[in-house]
DNA sequence: GTCTATATGGTGATAGAC
DNA sequence: GTCTATCACCATATAGAC
């Protein structure tokens, strides 16, 4: 413990993580925690504090209003798992099967959104809880990444690799129903996440009952 | 869930709905509502006075606590939802395959989860956020139903009419998950509720996509 | 950057009139 | 049964010391 007072960033260094930066993401991840147990007005801001090891007031010094910072929560958990999924795609190879996009999409969702863990449950669990002014743009967010699995779904439908007496709009809740219910009970000792995503690939993809032993 | 001051005996009119009881059950469905929406934090006495058209201090007379109150409401979600499939399985022929009985057990869980909405969501949405004490016994109660869905789906790949491939645990999460998801996005203007069970029912037994054209 | 102290308002619950 | 009035407490947010 011998360093000299300050380390401040007196040029631009723009690799490094100033203290400010650190405790800012200490706040972000304490916040997403608390508030995805305890909902939005179940938590309060001694809570937050409480959890990054600092004071109530001091919070005020990265996030200027209660309103503010699980709007950040909020973000992280949406735009996190968007994000994943859309890059995953993207990144396909131009001849991939539909049947295979959707694969690599349930593949991403569950990684993504197990692994952002605290950020996607907060924003799973007190979306409705919030100002609805604060609502209102995150559920825009949403329904355009719900938008994105309808043209996914109807895609495959269009090119024969999907039962045509799929309902793709009902497909896409049942699915990403589905995937979002691991993050209530899924937990790190158990099953890796690639085993889980691979189990509901499968039962997407084909359901639950042997075929009659005719076909 | 006899909370609250001992109903008046009443004469010879054991049909007779007292005053009372229609307040007591404005108040537990006004609570539903709220609490579903807001959260149990977020919820205020006031506010579910207001929704029941009562004033805050005369809930008191119906239920001498805020926990006991949404543990009147908890009770509704899950004591409903979880006698509505035991029963209904309860009285199919004794010969029913259990494909089939899978098949009624989603029909009567998504019915009985809609059916008792406001219930059902307050369930899902604030059993995490309600005291320990409180908490305890209903995901005691949640867990046993969980155990009931575990117990069909091996006798079903006991008898060989699941594939084997199929983790019966994971299958539960998963099937749970989905039809749980309806009560966030389920309005009775649409489909009807066993329009959505039936394509929920083809999903579940027999997947997304079209089987390979030489099977 | 982080602390302590505090202002202002809302919350669960109670008491007692009607 | 339902109301009004009220208490004791806890919340968000601010101000200013260090």
């Amino acid at each position: 413990m011998d360093n000299g007072p300050v380390r401040q960033r007196r040029r631009r260094d723009a690799e490094k993580v100033s203290k400010a930066d650190m405790s800012r993401e200490r706040v972000l991840i304490s916040a997403a925690r608390i508030f995805s147990v305890q909902g939005y007005a179940g938590t309060t801001m001694r809570d937050v504090a409480k959890e990054a090891g600092l004071q109530a007031g001091s919070l005020y010094y990265y996030y200027p209003s209660k309103d503010l910072l699980i709007e950040a929560v909020l973000d992280m958990g949406i735009h996190g798992v968007s994000n994943a999924v859309y890059s995953t795609i993207a990144e396909l190879p131009p001849s991939t099967s539909y049947a295979d996009r959707i694969r690599a999409a349930v593949f991403a969702h569950l990684r993504s959104v197990l692994q952002f863990g605290d950020y996607a449950l907060a924003s799973r669990r007190v979306l409705g809880q919030v100002p609805p002014d604060v609502r209102r743009k995150h559920v825009l967010r949403r329904d355009a990444y719900g938008e994105f699995w309808v043209k996914l779904l109807e895609a495959a439908r269009g090119a024969g690799e999907i039962r045509d007496d799929v309902d793709v709009k009902l497909a896409r809740t049942f699915i990403l129903g589905a995937l979002n219910s691991a993050l209530e009970w899924y937990r790190p000792n158990g099953m890796t996440i690639d085993e889980v995503a691979s189990q509901f690939n499968v039962l997407i993809a084909d359901g639950l009952f042997r075929p009659p032993p005719g076909a």
